[in-house]
DNA sequence: CTTGACCTTCCAGTGACTGGAACTCCTATC
DNA sequence: GATAGGAGTTCCAGTCACTGGAAGGTCAAG
């Protein structure tokens, strides 16, 4: 199939397939017209890295979770722990995200929102504090 | 002021520094010897960049927000504006974070990190659903 | 035979830095 | 005055995961 088809069905845009194949994360075969030739396996692994990439995964996690994935004999135990790593950063990323929500909400809370040129948020960003 | 010094105060890397005179968002003087002459009004927007910055807030963001902050006659309503749309985008950046920690999640309980081959967490990324 | 959709490669750009090389400059010590 | 080191400077390249665009080859329909 060709590379539009394989983009349709695994939800990724012919760019990005591109690219997966440039870093070595796919090896779709060549007609003889140049043409990549997509076969159902490809399409699996695209799938597959395109859930991976949607959970947030990196590129080398997924070449990690992926090299797991066609090792017949791997232990569970190797998924899980990179799993877990990436559980545990997206924590942190949330935790990051939610004081920075916390502080942001209370500084527009406090703003007037007007003409005038009075504003906490600016005050704050300048080190003066704000409405506390 | 050195670069060193206004680094340490204003808490950012000297290269950073550079960057910032590199785009525009700061114009520190120079001396004779071509070594970059920070006053204090330099090392008050390093800090407000460095808070902001740490806010979330994009580069281009600071700018404007700088560019506001400077102009004693804007309407705070305009700095609210770009806050506020900040803050729904880190909402939806949360919520996004969250969806994954979730099934990320449930896919890390399902499996049973031994060292057995069978895996949950490879057979849900490969289309299979996971223990449900 | 032409049109237009699809395919190819290659190069450049994104955002916000960061690392490193190669160089100059300042200060302190011998 | 020589030297050593720790500043400072510029410029180039790399990061990550694509994305856009140009220039050109291929294919199916009319």
């Amino acid at each position: 199939m060709n590379i539009a088809e394989v983009a349709r069905r695994a939800g990724l845009p012919p760019k990005t397939i591109r690219y997966y194949e440039d870093i070595g994360l796919i090896h779709p075969d060549r007609r003889d017209n140049g043409y990549r030739d997509f076969a159902e396996t490809h399409l699996h692994k695209l799938s597959f890295l395109g859930r991976a990439r949607s959970l947030g995964f990196s590129i080398e996690e997924c070449r990690a979770l992926m090299a797991l994935y066609e090792d017949r004999g791997r232990a569970s135990s190797d998924v899980k722990r990179i799993a877990q790593e990436h559980l545990t950063a997206i924590d942190a990323k949330i935790a990051e995200l939610q004081a920075m929500r916390d502080t942001l909400s209370h500084l527009v809370d406090c703003c007037a929102g007007d003409d005038r040129p009075d504003c906490p948020i600016l005050s704050d960003l300048a080190g003066g504090g704000c409405c506390d």
